[in-house]
DNA sequence: GTCTATAATACGATAGAC
DNA sequence: GTCTATCGTATTATAGAC
């Protein structure tokens, strides 16, 4: 892996422990194990780097939250697998955590990747909760597009749970709760 | 409003839009008007101080939710008047956001209180839970742990859906889907 | 109690040699 | 491409006068 490769790994990994205000130029280039000569030579700076790192993070998660939801299966079914696909729960979400950094809400340019990934985990769990009215799955008169934000917050929800508790199992009570509530009527 | 008091008040502000990494002594100070010598008498340095801000705010989380969760009302209507309480939408919770913070989950001292808020909320969110079970309001079958844990999680994430969007509205569309899952067949 | 001065370290970047 | 040197500022205090 080259370093610029080993650059971009290295923040996202440090964006997602820290955070951006807590990550440092010279912690990227030690972790990456690249001097900061070379750090400055492919990228401008932090911010840079760190857009770079957030585009890396954004397009992880979509393949692989695309992967479950478009499994073959009952909508149910696709759901489940997505909240209970396996997570480092207790490191959170990579771009979740970033919604609680005061300077990538303030730049446009790392702040969009993140709103969008959000807004596109909302539209594809609408689409299948979709499906699963049509399939009378689910109740007729459910509102999806407020049913998949719900389902996109408890899993956000639930890492914060997880880590003010210092234990994984606030996040799968949480999930096993969201369950039960949509769990069609002939699992009940 | 003595110094001591301004310099709670400040820091208990620039953890929750800024955390405690993003947080400076200096920068507390100049917001609380008082000078380094004086917040040196108060305080012994800026862990302290995030501690006397933390212990406030969850002083003050309980309260207000305690308010709601044991007003007059069925079970339903009281977790309906917590979802929808006013809330500073874009700001967070003001304890949701140290659990992103690594300095915070590192030192014990500073991450217990957070820990306990969200324990007690989970367990008061269970009492009135087995109310309304008792009641006939919710299905007996519940666990009402687990939605405990998930209408918790659903606000802590509805928080970084918003602050994602850049707007209140997913959290509001969350909370609504949340009450429709929740909602008495009676209501239905 | 509050002030100003001082200090060691870290931050985020630039410059120029190789 | 990568290295080392340097820079101006911010951080997080400590010291001692008032």
């Amino acid at each position: 892996m080259d370093a610029r490769e080993r650059l971009i790994t290295s923040t996202q990994a440090l964006l997602w422990e820290r955070g951006y205000v807590g990550t440092s130029p010279k912690a990227i280039q030690q972790r990456a194990g690249v001097g900061q000569g070379s750090m400055y030579h492919h990228f401008s700076g932090k911010s840079e780097l760190a857009l770079a790192a957030i585009h890396r993070c954004a397009d992880q998660i979509r393949a692989y939250t695309e992967q479950r939801l478009s499994a073959p299966g009952t909508a149910f079914a696709r759901i489940e697998a997505f909240l209970l696909q396996e997570r480092q729960v207790l490191q959170g979400c990579q771009l979740g955590r970033l919604t609680a950094d005061p300077e990538i809400v303030a730049n446009p340019d790392l702040h969009r990747p993140v709103d969008a990934t959000f807004v596109w985990l909302r539209q594809r769990l609408a689409e299948v909760l979709d499906e699963g009215v049509a399939n009378g799955e689910f109740a007729v008169g459910l509102d999806v597009n407020d049913i998949a934000a719900t389902i996109a917050g408890v899993v956000q929800g639930g890492y914060v749970l997880a880590k003010a508790a210092g234990s994984d199992e606030p996040y799968y009570s949480a999930i096993r709760g969201i369950l039960a509530l949509l769990a069609p009527p002939t699992r009940q």
